[in-house]
Formats: structure tokens, sequence, C-alpha cells
DNA sequence: CGCGTTTACGTCGTTCGTAACGATA
DNA sequence: TATCGTTACGAACGACGTAAACGCG
């Protein structure tokens, strides 16, 4: 048995049982990629894909275990290559990053600047996406961070670090009568209007329409997108009141829109970042996570991947401690 | 990197960090391990071991961790061959196992039987110890299975699965005075006379020592033995009376020797069967735990595999249902 | 000088890419 | 006939083993 035979395997998988693309992926040649197949097949004396005809048509049950050890076993093999950079030469490498609009848009720009300050040879890969797209980023491997909010669910094989709490703010054209109400809106005010929101299933969404069930309301949703910009803008041409997440409350929407906090108004939100359990994060990375989450000191992380469920991580961290993310709002809502 | 690379690294580690006999475990040339180590070493870019001359001294921290990960890897690749056999051909291979005196004597002899007759192509090798030596097997690996009694501390890297409880008997020679208690015997009776028992710290020892103080005796051991052979041998001699597992009280034994089921004087013990938790288990080594302890299912053993610490592993098995293993004895004491 | 490692080198086996062939839809 | 996998073969590479040199105690 070679790495290269389970490196092979692995490239066959995951271009869809085609060991062509796979050989053009591995910049090698088809039938050089075919024969360490066979080669691992005849080692382990069983089949690992079931053949129509010549092609492979699916994976038999014993491949499949194999292909989960196969899978482990490049995953420590990066693992080594990793640590020994990080002894070797700790400022290059690769830095790839999954997330939704909002953190790309608002919260990471003045993160990731710094982070290029300080690691220039390192380099970044952003991927955006739902929640639902970066859960897939995540399987097909090659993601170190995943960041966004709430649906935990989807990102079971990953470890979340709870990073920041943020609240919803409210955005209207200037003038609108909202503003008059600068302190003491209620949901029932917000609920007399057409409202410009998230689409559902998006980070915490959920929770946001729950609110307004939990007081008896049903507002009308006229319009969901699935990034604040495209809100601002209907927002812009009158079409309703937007809700998006604080952060992208911007300073320079101030012009033609009024803000409004609304801290008090909906639950908040936890935004964390999550990366894979075993994966060794080199020294840039783990100076990224500080960046994004300075409340995660190196013991912490420690803690984090000695922990055993995500119950036990998030009990690591006190959640009243975490920082609350703010955008640049014109008026707040008091407490309820 | 190469698996061999891998293989030859751990071969030196294993080899107290000496390449000549690295090699001749490895059944190839000195210089062709010598390389490959450079080999490594280059390729990683960093330094796995600090030379005093040309002697590899001793292991850097970073070669601490790429052996650790290595090893992980070493693990997976024998997890595939192993799994590999299975589909293959199931009934060949090789089981270990280490334990104690008692449970290579009087236990396993009718379940290895049973195991034989199933399996007569998988090769045997029991070895035996006591806890701590059994620890160090383990850790040396290459044993599929320890099993042993109480002192679950030493193997916080298993998984242990309880298989039945045992209690003590009494042994006395023939017509010794204790026989005419049959039944009403406390152990206040039995600190009158000087005991031949097992050596402390043996699996659930210091809990039969408790017994005695928590009644505020003090007996006089004349003689620990670590096995009861030894101790039945030193019981006829007359040299005092023996306290044994209920198991060792052979009816072979009752030629010359009485023995008295201690059911109620002392607390139970509970024997356990481990294995490490990343090891695929072979389809014999499954029929082995099962004829060891046959409430062991597939289903639980799968659930075992998904707990997360020896906290959940415990509660999956209730105590009580365990079965109890008892020897052969002439008479049994009344429950308190 | 013995022990252990590295260097040097010839041999052999393996991998790789190209090219031709085979099978399938 | 286009697509995909296998077989065939020569060239290049890499691993292995022997022999010799080196460094350290």
């Amino acid at each position: 048995m070679k790495l290269q035979q389970l490196k092979y395997l692995l490239a066959i998988v995951d271009n869809g049982l085609n060991i062509t693309s796979a050989a053009e992926r591995l910049y090698t040649s088809q039938p050089g990629v075919s024969k360490q197949l066979k080669l691992l097949e005849e080692e382990l004396g069983l089949q690992l894909f079931s053949r129509r005809g010549k092609s492979l048509d699916s994976i038999t049950p014993a491949g499949e275990r194999v292909i989960e050890r196969a899978r482990l076993i490049m995953q420590e093999v990066e693992n080594i290559r990793s640590l020994a950079s990080d002894y070797y030469e700790e400022e290059e490498g690769a830095l790839s990053i999954a997330t939704t609009h909002t953190q790309a848009r608002y919260v990471l720009p003045p993160i990731i600047g710094e982070f290029r300050d300080r690691y220039p040879k390192v380099g970044l890969n952003l991927h955006q996406g739902t929640s639902e797209q970066i859960a897939d980023m995540i399987a097909s491997n090659d993601i170190d961070f995943a960041i966004a909010t709430g649906s935990k669910d989807l990102f079971s094989d990953l470890i979340l670090v709870p990073s920041y709490h943020w609240d919803r703010s409210i955005i209207v054209p200037k003038g609108h009568e909202l503003t008059k109400l600068d302190g003491r809106m209620t949901l029932g005010d917000l609920a007399k209007y057409p409202l410009v929101t998230y689409v559902f299933s998006f980070g915490g969404q959920s929770s946001l329409k729950r609110a307004f069930a939990d007081e008896g309301l049903d507002p009308d949703v006229v319009f969901t997108a699935r990034d604040a910009d495209v809100i601002k803008t209907y927002v812009r041409m009158g079409l309703g009141v937007g809700i998006v997440a604080s952060m992208a409350a911007d300073c320079a929407d101030k012009k033609d829109l009024h803000v409004i906090e609304a801290e008090g108004l909906f639950p908040r939100s936890t935004t964390w970042i999550g990366f894979r359990k075993d994966t060794v994060l080199r020294k840039y990375m783990l100076d990224f996570v500080q960046l994004f989450a300075p409340h995660v000191t190196a013991q912490k992380l420690d803690d984090v991947r000695r922990a055993r469920s995500q119950a036990e991580i998030d009990k690591l961290f006190d959640e009243t401690e975490l920082p609350v993310r703010t955008g640049c709002a014109d008026g707040v809502i008091e407490a309820a």
C-alpha cells in the first residue's frame, strides 16, 4: 500500500468515479491512475468499486470503509506537512475561508487587511455562499475555516467557536414615519410596514420570524434577499422597511438611510468560526482566529481541541463575555 | 512522503533511536533506513531527531508531533488491511490477548477452546502478566485485547467493556475449623486466622483490604501471591486461610480443600475486556468478545465505539444484568 | 579499534508517459 | 464514433544492498 494509491483512490471518488478526470486533476496519465487502483485492489484482495463493463459504476461497501480510512490518512499526511511548514517557515501557506455575505462584506475586510499585513506571503481564498453552500464546501474539503451564524446543525463535523454576538438594525429611507418612533418602536409598529429582509433559513433567520409570531404578528415580508446590499437597495426604492444585521448598517449609508439599532426587538444571534477537529492549525491560522475572535486565547483553543462535544466547547465560552458587534446607527431602541 | 518512510521512522523510534537495529527489525539494510529518514527530514524541511555526532540523540519537539501523526497513519493503514482481510477471508489472522493469571488459568480455557474450534486458522497469542505489565504490553502495542479486573486507570486509552462480576471464595484445608461456621462466617471470623491472598494493587485487591478495615479489623496476611495456584499450595500446607477469586475455586480442588463462596463478605469485582478505540475489529475478534462476554451484542459494540468517554460506555451496561461467575464451592455464606 | 552512521555505486524493480487496443453506449 | 478504461512497452527514476569511509567513544 502506498500513499499515492490512496491519493489516487480519493481523487477517483472525488471525481465521480471517473478515472480520466481524476488523472487530469492529479496532473498525471490516466493509465497510471488506473494501474495504481488495480494494484491497490489486488493488494487488499477486494474490489473497491463495482464495474459496469470497464467503467466504474459504484463504490462497494468494503470500498466505502477503505475510502473513509484513506481520507483520515491523507488528512494526517496533510497535518504532518502543515506542522512541518510551520516549523520551517511560518509565514508562507494558504488560508481558505468560506463565509456568508454579511461576514465577507462587512466584518472580514478589516480583519483580512490586518492579516495580509502580517502575513503577506499567505495566499488567501475567500468563498462566499449560503450556510448550505458553505457546508458543501466544507464537505468537499480544502476549506480551513467556516464563518457563519446560527444553524450549527449543518456543521456537526466542525469545531465551532462562538465569536461575537450581533443584533439587527432597522433601515428606512430618511424621513420615514418610523423614524419618529425612535427609541420606542415595537414589533407591532414594524409589522405595519412591508418588510425587506434576508431569505429564510439563513443564519438565525427563523428566530426573526418567530419573534413576530411570539407576539401574534404576521408581518408582510415583501422581499427577501441573500445579502444586505440588495436589501438596502430596495429600501432606498421605498419597497419597505429593511431588517439587516447591525454590522451591515454602514455609516456610508447614512446619506439617504436612517438606521435604528433594534437591540431589544429580536433575539441576539451568535456568529462562530469553525474548523475541522483533526486539522493542524498553523501559526498564521491561529493568528487569524484571534484576529476574528480576540477572546479566543491559545489556551482556550487548546481546551477546545480537547473537548469531546460541541456542548463542552460552548461551555468554554461564557456567552456573556462575547463582544457585541454593532453598525453605525442613528437611533437605538430602548431595551424592553 | 511515503508510508515506508513513516514506517521506518516509527521503527527507529521504537528501537531506541538506533537505526541499525531498526533496519534489522525491518529486514532491510541499515543504509536504506538511514537514507529514507534523511529524505523524509529533507522533504519536511525539519530535523526529526537531534544528533550527537552522527548518532541520533533525542527526538525534537517537531519530531514528536510528526511521530504522533505517523502512528495514527500507520494505525489506519493497519485498519485498512484488517478490514480488507475481513472481507477477503474471514477465517485467518491473529489474536493477541494480554490478561491476568486468573483469567488465563480459570476463565479463558473453555473460551479459547471454542474459539479455536471456530477459527482454527487464527493464530492465538496469550500474554500473562500483572495489570501493570498488561498496560505496558498495550502501550507497546501488538495486543488486540486486554482482559483484567478493576484498576481502570491504567488503561485510559482503551475502551473497557464490563464483562462479568465475581465474588471471592474462602479456601481452607478439609476439616478446618472455619468449615463449621458454614453459612454464618463473618469477616471477624476470618480475621482470626492468618490469611493467604493475592498481592495488593492486583485487580480490586485494595477493596478487599478496605472491607476488613471498614469493620475495624486488621487481618494478618501471612502470604501474598500473584496467582491462585500458589495460594492453594500454601493453604494446603496449612499456612493459612486462602481468599481467591471464585473462578479459581476449582472442583478438582475439593479432594483436599473446602471452598466457601464468600459472596456477601467482600464487594463484587468486575472483569472487563478492553481494546483500542481506533482499531478495526475483525469478524473473529467480535466473535471472541461475544464468547467472552455474551451480553455484548453487535449493536452494543457499535454503541460503545460511538461513545465519547468511558463513563458513557459504562452507562451502556446495566451492571445488574452482567453475569456473575462462580467457582465450585462446598458452602455459601448467607447474604448479610 | 568497535560501534553506528553516512557516502558511493551498481543492480533491480517500479512508475510514468505514449501509443495502441477494447469495450460500451 | 466518441468516451472511458486496460494493456504494452521503453525510458527514467528510486529503492535496495554491498562495500568502503567517516566520526565518536
